[in-house]
DNA sequence: ACAATTTTGTCAAAAATAGAAAAAATTATT
DNA sequence: AATAATTTTTTCTATTTTTGACAAAATTGT
């Protein structure tokens, strides 16, 4: 696991590679403010930039999309006092949930 | 837990005590074409009705946004195909972010 | 001091969300 | 089966939120 948050993650990879923000937006098709908001958590991570993320450093596309949204979800269960009885509840939803639309053959897992 | 959607849920308690979307949305406050919505998942379901919904139904509030919340994320982990490693994952970023933003003095824990 | 890089502020455009009224559809009642 | 009541869906407008882009300000490095 990455211990910062996404943005401050993307900041040590740009300046472990050495890379300017313009140069990185660039890159990423964004502007450079963007990014450096991205980097400082003043703006939403789009999620169509983590494949170039994974291509351009290298790195495994899954895990990369694991952190991305396990930090959207402790944004949003941090501040509970038992966010751990939240978590097991949402897992027995989301269980329940793929249950009942595969039944009804709504979703496909192939983009999971 | 319940195990429909919060929506649907909302339907069950209306229902049961023989409310008309009318009425129920008259004391939450909120358009009846709107409740109808909600009760089919086909609007968000505002946060502030909450409160109304535990008063109304004499429920306990606290489980109540348990409820509202892990929806929230199952929602958003289901179509995933290990959500549970998400959901640690999430479960450790959100202990982490509780501590670094105890250190800072960020956060008051009065309403988690 | 100068140049490069990064951060911040602003503003308009686009997108998402919400509220409200009315029409259409469904369900219940007589 | 007709009528009434309830629910669902549609449509429209208003509001809020998010985004993209540029320029100015600040910071950092040489």
């Amino acid at each position: 696991m990455i211990k910062e948050t996404f943005g401050e993650y993307i900041h040590k990879l740009r300046t472990e590679a050495s890379l300017t923000l313009t140069k990185l937006a660039a890159a990423l098709d964004i502007d450079q403010s963007t990014l450096s908001k991205i980097e400082n958590g003043k703006r939403n991570i789009p999620e169509e930039i983590l494949p170039k993320l994974a291509d351009i450093f290298n790195l495994d596309i899954n895990q990369l999309e694991k952190e991305y949204f396990s930090e959207k979800i402790a944004e949003m269960i941090y501040p509970k006092e038992n966010s751990s009885e939240f978590l097991k509840l949402a897992e027995q939803k989301a269980e329940y949930k793929r249950l009942t639309n595969l039944k009804q053959g709504k979703i496909d897992f192939k983009n999971a």
